[in-house]
DNA sequence: GGAGAATACATGACCGGTCGTCTAGCGTCT
DNA sequence: AGACGCTAGACGACCGGTCATGTATTCTCC
């Protein structure tokens, strides 16, 4: 077994991040413990606050970790240079795919992470609303620039606010996610395509080309 | 069958209802201690497991309390004998209107206690799943009588199917109020309309006739 | 109308357990 | 020997929940 002679030899904290992930997704931050989370990490307990200063500083940064995730695969879908209504459907597409193999994996819709912790904790913890904020406003921005080319090329309405639409997709999304996860069903996220289209106005007849 | 009042009577389990409701609202379930509620209710401890078998069978009653409440303010807005579309717009403001009070009473938006708890409880508490699902359900149930008649006057679109586009404005709503109260700002609820005009493909020319 | 009996509520000490957090010190390396 | 990475174990506070005991109110029966 190769250690490394600088920096760290334990990959505890990697460990307490991924256990920390996956658990914070299911169970939520207040009914979590830092017992329980080292136990699935295989951590000991007295190791967790060598590595984090806090239970709360722990979640901001499995927040910061799972956002830069997130933003990459968002930026991969949406960043292509196909058909921009393509490329929104293909983001609802592996939104409800990321919650299918969750589903798999632990049984249970897990729901956003982001919309989860902003409705547990938005009101208790200011840091965590900050930077839930700051996620969504990021992820508002980008659709936001999606939808700014469809509109360019004339596939969304000419009367649609491109930011004020954004928006709604997002409130469609997260709405939609809460219901998945509450009937634990990832199926209730397959009409988002739909819906974004109502909400960008696209006309009826010019439907057909994306489908 | 007349029941006797032999004894006391007391109206602790009221007071204690009516803490635990803002206090739910305000900071959710897990977070909240039963002491704290007490305090907040004015009753001792002690007291508290003569009126509810438990920390969660109080959580039920509260929802269960919570939604005959709304579900009559929803009935009486949406029972009327108004334009259907109308009547919606008045359920958006009303909501809107709800979360400016909280927020004048307490300093937060406190959101949808239904969606808050969906979030944080659904995959831990069964019961309370149901619960929340019937809820949602019969919201969705309630939205759709409305979007039907709105169809049947032909001010939705003729394309919409009535309980997906139900489904669509639930989502939205909460997915709005998510946002509402990640920001603390009630004026994310006032796009509601024109979102739903969207998602109910209700005509550009013929949006003036209910604004 | 007065005396119990029965019921309805009040109360706070107390339980085992878990919470987030911290510190003293272990083992391993230079 | 000294520094460093790490961890065992304990800390006080608090958790949801229990219970013995006390008091207030209304019942029945005379």
């Amino acid at each position: 077994m190769y250690s490394p002679r600088v920096g760290r030899t334990s990959d505890a904290r990697n460990k307490i991040l991924e256990a920390a992930k996956q658990l914070i997704e299911q169970r939520g931050y207040s009914a979590l413990g830092v017992a329980e989370i080292c136990a699935a990490a295989g951590v000991p307990k007295g190791s967790f606050y060598y590595f984090f200063e806090s239970k709360q500083a722990l979640a901001l940064t499995v927040i910061d970790e799972h956002w830069v995730a997130q933003r990459a695969q968002w930026e991969a879908v949406l960043g292509t240079d196909r058909d921009p209504l393509r490329r929104l459907r293909e983001l609802f597409e592996a939104t409800e795919e990321v919650q299918r193999v969750a589903q798999r994996r632990s049984g249970v819709v897990v729901g956003c992470m982001f919309g989860n912790l902003a409705l547990e904790l938005s009101n208790q913890h200011p840091e965590i609303r900050e930077r839930l904020q700051a996620i969504f406003d990021a992820q508002i921005d980008l659709i936001e620039a999606v939808v700014t080319q469809a509109k360019d090329l004339g596939e969304a309405g000419g009367a649609v606010d491109s930011r004020g639409a954004a928006r709604s997709i997002v409130a469609q999304i997260e709405g939609r996610v809460l219901l998945a996860k509450l009937l634990n069903d990832p199926a209730q996220l397959d009409t988002l395509w739909r819906d974004c289209l109502d909400l960008l106005q696209v006309p009826t007849n010019s439907r057909t080309l994306v489908n």
